[in-house]
RNA sequence: GCCGGGUUGGCGGAAUCGGUAGACGCGAUGGUCUCAAACACCAUUGUCCGAAAGGAUGUGUGGGUUCGAGUCCCACACCCGGCACCA
């Protein structure tokens, strides 16, 4: 900083207020100026961490979501900053996406317009927000120097068999013209738009989640009590691991055995029927000739129904009979085969073996179809299934089931089963997982294109390393309309290439990737953003990462949080890392809602956060989020006050500039119990950040204003001199500048400081003055309270109890009776039993 | 149905080691200032009894453990979120 820079502070020294506007203008030009937010590469004195919260997408400019999560989250990294970390707190754009796409079209422009604008408005906004960003770091996903790494990491993916393409039955939003994958679908209707989604046979990418399914569940281990619980348990849920048997079902007509997963090969016997799903190619497969008819028809239907109708538990159980039997390996019974919809097609093999006494399902659909039911499990209290039209799942004796004479337990059924499946040679136990490879290809132009060649001699080939990106050609307005086909198979100059294996003719691959692999690494691209020798620079993500804590919003609980895990375990077994998680802490915000709604446009309840600034200033917005409750509660506008925190800001600033004291005034001749209450606030304080609990921090900093004012205000004006008023104004500053930082800034200055508070160091405690002399002693007796006695902090237990005891109300209380017992924890409690 | 979280004044919330329940703030009421209002400042503010001292009662409901429970245990109710024909 050159010296001549002169910081002009509102200097009127007995103003009652200050001018926000002018504030917050002023701070803005500083930090622009020294840069003092930026991480230091090469500083090897200071503990690294790595504060992150999710990059927004580029819509519009910020809303109050934006304006919550990033007061929180800056509050940490400052927070961190101050404690004498050096910290990286980057920023970028996840500027992919279908909302600049659809816009372009109606703008008839390049989605790159659209996004590249957006992104210069929030930016803007974000810088006039305070937060605490290291710009330098700024990324855009949807920049070439970007991309060409998710390209390349995609060839990674490809080479090690991690990214493949199948066909398969796949979610299609007839809206957006595009397939989606399994995590998009909500309630069956388009995550995105709401469009009900039907199914289609399509050729598409996929990335082989499901290889890293058990290390996703067991990892997760590690990180709980460090991300929220409900995220963890929704990840749970996602990957559904479920443990039973793989069992061996001889087909009439069928060579090979189909193997079927169950949960409860306990239960073998109690199979009457088996069930295969009418879009399982098994189900065509063994069909009889005579019912061919029946199930392409069954079949019809079946994909007619939006995926809402079919996922409906509600109304009467479907399917057509085979004209096929199985056989009961455990009976030797032979088993009607059906097709129903409420198997499905892509768990385990597309079949099941239906034990309608012990599965609610199976027994509805052998109700509706008048197939046989037979208890194998007689569970104590409840009625036969058969009788009752109630599946039972409980633990009981086992009947009708000659290999389990005797066994009572589901768990020893289970292995006793498995032992002889495995002895049979027809079955083996199994793990299967709910969750499904992530379908990554998109049928849409404004994304990462897949860096795949089609060559009609040899097959897919990843393009070279050295020829990406692979870039999207400038296509515009109607160009990017949807129709059902990528808009980059229209680019024909685009899509025909030469082969990069044998230098042939051939074709790009024309569909784009989800924008969830843009988000899925760029917390690894911060740590070295110019890097072009690879997607991150080795060396700088062994520095910073994992990040340390990751803020952002529940709606990626699932999606963005698994699959950056995803990433990171591959990019691990790639040896590019050498940690397997990627965030070691994360918390979700709250939403920001009003009069106890979502806002929206219909309702009419929106809050607009640059209308906010705009009334009270940046300061007391942000004060008002913190303030509000827990990070991970929901804030209802119509509950708080952003104009209450605008007049503590004032009271705050008042207290700066009515300290008349001198630089470096020493406190130790001021003012003894002001002083506590400063050295305690910042001890209590450093806990309360450590625990992410923001809003008690601030109700600290309100009491240690309060406070403060009282000794100003104490001694007919004159108490601005103490030096113990100095040190509380200095301490507030600092405390502030996590919050309020601009207000920070003035306070800081006109306390005598420069260039920046954003510079200034955590308060030093001194513990001497964190112990008290005197403390309150509550005494009760038989557990109520009945008096209060001021007494030494080191009293001892007996005399305590004494003092206590003579207490005339607790006297009062006794009354003559027996004392049986007093329980002194001195010297805060007695404890007085009779 | 399964999984996760919750229920504290008029409101947001605090009490996170089992030890004064209601910190801090909002709102409300009364007061000072003002011709008046706004702002600001001061005081009061869980409920009930009482002039006060003080007492009773009180953290969703019912039980339990304990000298002592918002906090621990058992059962239940309700609310929010997620998943849901995954065999």
């Amino acid at each position: 900083m050159s010296s001549e820079q002169q910081i002009e502070v509102s200097q009127a020294p007995h103003a009652a207020s200050y001018d926000v506007r002018a504030v917050q203008e002023r701070w803005r030009a500083v930090w622009d100026e020294l840069n003092p937010f930026e991480a230091d590469e090469a500083d090897e004195t200071r503990e690294r961490r790595y504060a992150l919260t999710m990059f927004p997408y580029p819509s519009g400019d910020l809303h109050m979501g934006h304006g919550e999560v990033f007061a929180l989250h800056d509050m940490l990294a400052r927070y961190w900053r101050l404690r004498g970390y050096n910290v990286l707190n980057p920023i970028g754009w996840d500027s992919f996406g279908l909302p600049a796409e659809n816009a372009a079209i109606k703008r008839n422009e390049n989605p790159a317009t659209y996004t590249y604008a957006n992104i210069e408005t929030q930016a803007e906004s974000i810088r006039r927000y305070g937060v605490s960003f290291d710009w330098t770091r700024r990324l855009h996903t949807s920049d070439p120097e970007y991309y060409r790494w998710t390209q390349w990491l995609f060839t990674r993916f490809y080479e090690r068999g991690l990214a493949y393409r199948k066909a398969s039955n796949v979610n299609w939003c007839p809206n957006d013209q595009t397939v989606l994958a399994n995590e998009q679908v909500v309630n069956g209707v388009c995550e995105r738009c709401g469009a009900v989604v039907t199914k289609r046979e399509l050729t598409q990418w996929y990335f082989k989640i499901t290889a890293y399914a058990q290390r996703l569940l067991d990892d997760m281990d590690a990180l709980r009590g460090s991300w929220p619980d409900h995220v963890l348990a929704m990840q749970r849920n996602w990957i559904g691991r479920s443990e039973g048997a793989w069992v061996d079902f001889a087909i009439e007509g069928r060579q090979e055995p189909v193997r079927v997963f169950t949960t409860r090969p306990d239960t073998v016997y109690g199979a009457t029927f088996f069930v295969v799903a009418p879009d399982a190619p098994l189900a065509a497969e063994i069909v009889a000739p005579e019912q061919v008819e029946a199930l392409a028809a069954y079949l019809e239907q079946t994909n007619k129904a939006t995926e809402i109708e079919r996922q409906s538990t509600e109304g009467a159980k479907t399917g057509v009979f085979l004209g096929v039997h199985a056989t009961n390996p455990l009976t030797g019974e032979q088993m009607p085969v059906w097709a129903a919809d409420y198997v499905l097609a892509d768990y385990g093999s597309g079949a099941v073996m239906a034990v309608p006494a012990h599965d609610q399902r199976d027994l509805d659909f052998a109700h509706t179809f008048d197939l046989p039911v037979r208890t194998v499990v007689a569970v104590p209290g409840e009625d036969d299934p058969a009788v009752s039209g109630v599946a039972t799942t409980g633990d009981g004796d086992y009947v009708n089931s000659p290999a389990l004479q005797g066994i009572a337990t589901k768990t020893e059924g289970v292995r006793h089963i498995i032992d002889k499946l495995v002895a049979d040679g027809r079955g083996e136990a199994a793990v299967t997982f709910r969750l499904r490879d992530w379908l990554l290809s998109r049928q849409r132009y404004w994304g990462a294109p897949i860096p795949i060649v089609h060559c009609g001699s040899c097959g897919e080939v990843s393009v070279a390393d050295e020829d990406l990106p692979v870039r999207l050609p400038d296509l515009r307005g109607t160009d990017l309309a949807p129709k059902g086909t990528s808009p980059l198979a229209a680019a024909t100059g685009w899509v025909s290439t030469t082969c990069p294996s044998c230098g042939g003719a051939a074709r790009r691959d024309t569909d784009t990737m989800d924008t969830f692999v843009d988000s899925s690494w760029y917390f690894l691209r911060y740590c070295s953003p110019t890097y072009s020798d690879g997607p991150f620079d080795p060396a700088a993500v062994a520095r910073w990462m994992p990040a340390e804590h990751y803020f952002g919003g529940v709606e990626h609980a699932i999606l963005h949080s698994l699959y950056s895990r995803f990433f990171t375990k591959v990019l691990h077994d790639m040896g590019m890392i050498d940690f397997v998680e990627p965030f070691t802490a994360h918390t979700n915000q709250g939403q920001v809602i009003n009069q106890g709604r979502s806002m929206s446009k219909s309702l009419g309840n929106g809050v607009d956060l640059g209308q906010q600034i705009d009334d009270f200033g940046v300061d007391a917005v942000r004060l008002t989020v913190v303030f509000a409750g827990p990070p991970a509660d929901d804030i209802d506008w119509a509950d708080v006050s952003p104009s209450g925190a605008s007049r503590f800001l004032q009271r705050a600033w008042r207290i700066a500039h009515d300290v008349t004291s001198d630089v470096g005034a020493d406190p130790a001749s001021g003012d003894p119990t002001l002083r506590k209450i400063t050295h305690k606030t910042v001890h209590d304080c450093q806990e309360l950040l450590d625990s992410h609990r923001f809003n008690v921090v601030v109700a600290r900093v309100m009491e240690l204003v309060n406070a403060t004012r009282k000794v100003i205000d104490a001694s007919a004006g004159s108490g601005g001199a103490d030096p113990a008023v100095r040190e509380a104004a200095e301490t507030t500053a600092i405390l502030l500048s996590m919050v309020a930082p601009y207000v920070a800034e003035e306070m800081w200055a006109v306390l005598g400081h420069e260039p920046t508070v954003a510079l200034a160091t955590w308060p030093a405690v001194d513990s001497s003055l964190l112990v008290e002399d005197t403390v309150i002693c509550i005494v009760q007796v038989s557990g109520k309270v009945r008096g209060k006695l001021e007494v030494a902090s080191d009293i001892d237990d007996a005399a305590l109890e004494a003092l206590a005891l003579a207490e005339p109300n607790v006297q009062r209380f006794i009354d003559g009776r027996d004392v049986r017992k007093v329980i002194v924890r001195a010297p805060k409690l007695v404890s007085v039993v009779v």
